[in-house]
DNA sequence: GTTTACGTTGTCTTTCTCGCAATCAAAGTA
DNA sequence: TACTTTGATTGCGAGAAAGACAACGTAAAC
């Protein structure tokens, strides 16, 4: 709309009184800054300046051309260090989804941890079912996310997968752990605790139930995974779940894990996901970088690109 | 700084959702905006776009960029708007220089009006002596300036004169208005009030003595012209004015105004004075044109360009 | 009258921007 | 799976914008 460089030769000029110390100044040929000068008057239909034999001198125009170009490089100049933050993870909004209850000690710690790293950028965890993940992530409302089993959306794509099978969990003391491997039918002569329909977990051993050509009666069914851990903690029962959420009960043998003989069972992952395409902020990037190790470390076992 | 052609490729590529669209709505080929948006990521080292079946779709810092646009345009557009108000007389401040006291009823009436017709303009008058206006028409603080006399200054000339003899004035029952011209020596008889030597009047009157090898004696010296006016008013003595300084008294016939034989006397002028090679804004000039029309018309006599 | 310090104008060169056509890439569609 | 459609990218030549350099015009200062 307003060219820059009639502004900045008018600047220059003005600031250093003749023409001549401005091309010098510039760097540019006394007569391309005469020229520039008199075609934006032209263009403005006003004059800018007034010549003296010691030089130029401003008009009220000139004066207004003036102010105007240092707000504009003010303005330029808020720009680009926005764009250098950007750039070099150095501020910024990281939106993170997290299905089924992700949200262990350790992982709050790794999101504390980062925003120690890069003070400047805020991480916002939205915690929801694996299907509501998928959506805040296809929609761009998350960077990205982290879901039990793998998405059913064709724009989100799972960037990296960590094997982590569904296991009987039980307490230390029930007759289940005692034995290495369970079938799905044994499971079915005790109390069982199942997480609802909506979560995954569920709708997974629907499917190794449907594997197996058997049904399991569960004597609870809850949405709170805390209730659930609760429910084999004290002993009232069995339940199933992947290692991660009875994690520190596991380790200080308050709770044994027993894996199942169905395939379905034992293939289930944990999906890091992003949208397809999406270009991630060098920041979310990081994150991403960040959970990516964390996965792979924690959950030792194998993982696929 | 940054360059505005990116921006305005980008900003309609996003708002069109294609690239081809904005190719059409903005009548460039599409290749030109492609390569535009490209070398503009590469300026700014980060990726503005990311690229769908379906078109394109901002970044955060394609949004950043988009924000910094329009916020680029509104500005641009508060600068052209100001420049079309100071081009077309809408706004804007005038500054005048007024020497001697000038400041009659008619000559107020005059800048009234002036400012019920040019609404947003702004007339300040600096009311001092004939040199100080001079000066602050050299220093470019005030636009034009009226003064008795011609300036002094090479850098101040008369842009327009009008004749405006210096005349003995005194009460209509005073003796000397019986005469129809009087010599200087004459008035030596009467008791005589004259200005301060700092006003031009003054010194005029101290070139018509030297120039006729003569000396007033005044009774009076005051550096008002009110009481300069009453002395005579009042039958007190006689005074040296030029006409419009005693103007509504004149037509009333309250007093009397007689010529003098002083070539000096008779030869002085007021001038309209203005800084060599000044441009004045379009306002200003206006009300130069209107004072040099009311100069004019009021002093009837000759006057030279 | 000469010098000096400016801005302006004419002409050629360089750089930027563009348009056109060919090409590449992804997502429907038969 | 191959084909079509739609949109972005790339190579190349044309045209416009900006700049460099030299000659000129001009007003103050010496």
């Amino acid at each position: 709309m307003v060219n820059e460089i009639p502004l900045k030769y008018l600047y220059e000029s003005a600031r250093q009184g003749t023409m001549r110390a401005a091309s010098e100044e510039l760097d540019v040929a006394t007569s391309s800054i005469s020229r520039q000068i008199t075609s934006f008057e032209k263009e403005l239909g006003i004059s800018l300046i007034e010549k003296n034999r010691r030089g130029i001198k401003l008009t009220e125009a000139g004066q207004l051309a003036c102010t105007f170009y240092r707000e504009r490089q003010a303005h330029d100049e808020v720009f680009l260090s926005r764009i250098g933050e950007l750039r070099s993870i150095r501020s910024g909004k990281i939106d993170l989804a997290v299905g089924e209850a992700f949200i262990t000690d350790e992982f709050s710690m790794l999101l504390q941890q980062f925003m120690q790293n890069y003070p400047g950028v805020f991480v916002s965890v939205k915690v929801s079912g694996t299907n509501s993940s998928v959506a805040l992530v296809r929609d761009d409302e998350a960077h990205f996310g982290l879901i039990f089993d793998t998405p059913r959306d064709p724009k989100v794509k799972a960037r990296s997968k960590v094997l982590q099978p569904l296991h009987v969990t039980a307490h230390p003391d029930h007759e289940v752990c005692r034995k290495k491997v369970l079938t799905l039918e044994e499971l079915n002569k005790f109390s069982v605790g199942l997480p609802e329909e909506s979560f995954r977990i569920r709708q997974i051993i629907h499917l190794a139930e449907h594997e197996q050509g058997m049904f399991i009666e569960p004597s609870l069914v809850t949405n709170s995974m805390t209730l659930l851990k609760d429910f084999a903690k004290y002993g009232r029962g069995l339940t199933i779940l992947p290692d991660f959420l009875a994690q520190p009960e596991l380790s200080q043998g308050k709770l044994c894990a027993i894996p199942t003989d169905s395939a379905v069972l034992n293939s289930t992952h944990i999906s890091l996901i992003t949208r397809v395409g999406r270009q991630l902020s060098p920041s979310a990037y990081q994150l991403l970088i960040t959970v990516e190790g964390y996965l792979k470390k924690s959950f030792s076992s194998n993982h696929e690109p």
